[in-house]
DNA sequence: ACCTGAACACCGTTCAAGT
DNA sequence: ACCTGAACACCGTTCAAGT
């Protein structure tokens, strides 16, 4: 959200380009997918020059991760939103379904958030760091469930790898029509597969 | 591989140009990485004019998803190989292993293979088959550890997707760079996940 | 039937020049 | 400091024409 700018535009030629850039990025992407995702067009967008955009971005891949890392900001938060009671079995279906209504409501940005066309965050530290925060507060969450007893021990961040790997995965599964017709619909996955998860991490 | 050719080459100006499209697309892809995979680029390896794949290929994105369905081929013969002794649990982990060994070694086009170039199987029907062909194929290895009793009763196809979805999930927050550096090393993350899987679909 | 050559509209990127 | 205009090399795609 971003709190009100003191002076919305028009200062030289525009009030800030770069989260201009960012958010008209996201907005193309969402409303004509992602092969209309150009720097060209962007800068159309924004009402700016072809060459604008160089001025805040070293190339349209430096665009394309930001665009990413907003897609993760935005994934972090709608996982909070959905684990309302941290800790307990509610709070982590609440966390699953979040995930993957997140993904289903902004398909060409999830997509987008690992595609080929950012691959590797190792160069984009910003992203990467996005990126790593979501997986700590995964790691958090299963800290959580390890102290109420609901997970075994375990290294936290290796959990939080599985899981998510699991939630990613049935997205992407899901996305490309793979299952489509052969496996049940995408709500019994997920609900099977938190269940194997949950029973795979409980204390035995 | 592929049987050997009978007139290896030069029958009108070319042998099959559709295989040797793919092929060259699969080599390039391997070579320069995904932005030198152009349709353009392909023609030139093939030594065809830039307007002769369009007499096999649509579009661009048919050629990807020839591409994309090669790869579907290769990771499931790497994944069969990898079984050994169907049905054991020493069969399980060697599934396992290849599937993430083939992704290590040809990154860029298991990217592409679920990357939001080809996105959506539903109109790229070969590459659809095949896919689904995959996770048939790991279905059917689930049925075979449910008759070994190694595995509770379930939808096989359901257990199916979270067993890929995981894997591929792994696969790609390491391929991305997230895990790196927080979390513990690939072999470790596989093997912490799989045993989670196995532990989750046990019988209870 | 299969391929070529030329053309069109578009793109990422650069760079001198403007304010 | 920030943006524009023009240019370059490249791309996907089309289409008349060749064999």
């Amino acid at each position: 959200m971003s709190p009100a700018r003191k002076q919305p535009r028009k200062s030289y030629h525009h009030g800030s380009l770069r989260e201009t850039l960012v958010q008209k990025a996201v907005e193309l992407l969402k409303k004509e997918g992602s092969e209309a995702l150009t720097l060209r067009g962007v800068a159309r967008a924004a009402q700016v020059s072809q060459a604008a955009p160089y001025r805040h971005f070293a190339d349209r891949r430096a665009l394309l991760g930001a665009v990413a890392e907003d897609g993760f900001t935005r994934l972090g938060e709608a996982m909070l939103g959905g684990v309302q009671k941290g800790g307990s079995r509610e709070g982590f279906k609440g966390f699953a379904i979040a995930y993957v209504e997140f993904a289903m409501a902004n398909p060409a940005q999830y997509r987008l958030m690992f595609g080929p066309e950012v691959a590797n965050h190792s160069d984009l530290p910003s992203l990467q760091q996005t990126s790593r925060g979501v997986l700590g507060f995964v790691a958090e969450g299963i800290r959580q469930l390890q102290a109420g007893g609901l997970v075994r021990e375990g290294d936290p961040w290796s959990m939080a790898v599985a899981l998510w790997a699991t939630l990613h995965g049935l997205v992407m599964i899901h996305l490309d029509g793979i299952s489509e017709g052969v496996a049940p619909p995408l709500p019994v996955l997920l609900d099977d597969a938190m269940r194997t998860m949950m029973y795979g991490m409980a204390p035995r």
